[in-house]
DNA sequence: ACCGAATCCTTGATATTTGAAGTAATTGGC
DNA sequence: GCCAATTACTTCAAATATCAAGGATTCGGT
């Protein structure tokens, strides 16, 4: 009984720290190679897979971070000129957020890096393992009723 | 080669969004039924495991926090009377914090609420499947190089 | 015993994120 | 067309987290 009974309990645990430490190595390698951030380089992720760019609100739901923290690092990404904000012409309210040249430019790189280094840890499973993993997750992730982001 | 190329970037991704999910979930949970956080709540599931006590840097270390945060979590759980904090008798420098009785009885009921939900979230998945995708996780969590943290 | 190096924590400045409230613009039902 | 409800963002304050620096203490070799 105890351990069925717990093993969603260690099931969790084990999700929540392998990904923060997942998550550190890679901000840290961010940090430390390109002077950039995990969430800085997911918002401009997010921004390379729409050429046409996307809303504030739009690049709120895929990097699931709330409005208020897009808008913060929209502003801080278009001070650097890696993005560009321009008021949407069929709806006044809404910004469409782009990358810029050097933005692609930018994010190029850093994506280089970045899979290498996701390439790197995951190797210790193989394709198979991969794939069934990417499986269970999506079975659990639909049961938490996301809202958006792609994959 | 494609399809190769990018698995383990997909795999990271659904990692992280589903891990994030479940946090929210979680995290806005225990605010709304106990006013509470993850943080909080993680912090005082380790000092349940520990009846001796913790000393700050263990709980640093087992909490993946820093040790900045972990100073200010003790300080608001010390407020609210839920653990307490002394001076290591064997070592001056160290402070030993514990679950007091009140303690121990807030984390009994949230820690009951806690698994009623993942347990639900998880029930997606056989035993078999989870234990599969605990094992998975082994793996690559292992291969990060973790310090802490007893899962 | 003594001194420099390492350890354990706390502090204070900074960075980041959230959440609620506010502003502007659009929509839908009359 | 008009107005209330909704939507898209921004703003601002509060909550959290990080990082580097500093104080106290202990440790290790001499």
């Amino acid at each position: 009984m105890k351990t069925a009974d717990h093993e969603s309990l260690r099931l969790w645990l084990r999700l929540f720290t392998t990904t923060t430490l997942v998550e550190r190595q890679l901000d840290s390698a961010l940090k430390r190679d390109f002077n950039s951030t995990l969430p800085r380089f997911d918002l401009l992720a997010q921004l390379q897979r729409a050429p046409d760019g996307l809303r504030m609100g739009e690049l709120s739901d895929r990097t699931l971070t709330t409005g208020g923290n897009v808008t913060w690092l929209v502003r801080a990404l278009e001070a650097e000129k890696l993005v560009t904000r321009r008021v949407s012409p069929t709806d006044k309210r809404a910004a469409i957020v782009r990358l810029t040249a050097a933005g692609r430019r930018h994010f190029a790189q850093m994506a280089q890096a970045h899979e290498r280094w996701i390439t790197d840890i995951f190797s210790a499973l193989s394709n198979h393992e991969q794939g069934a993993l990417h499986a269970r997750l999506g079975v659990v992730k639909d049961r938490v009723r996301a809202p958006g982001r792609s994959s």
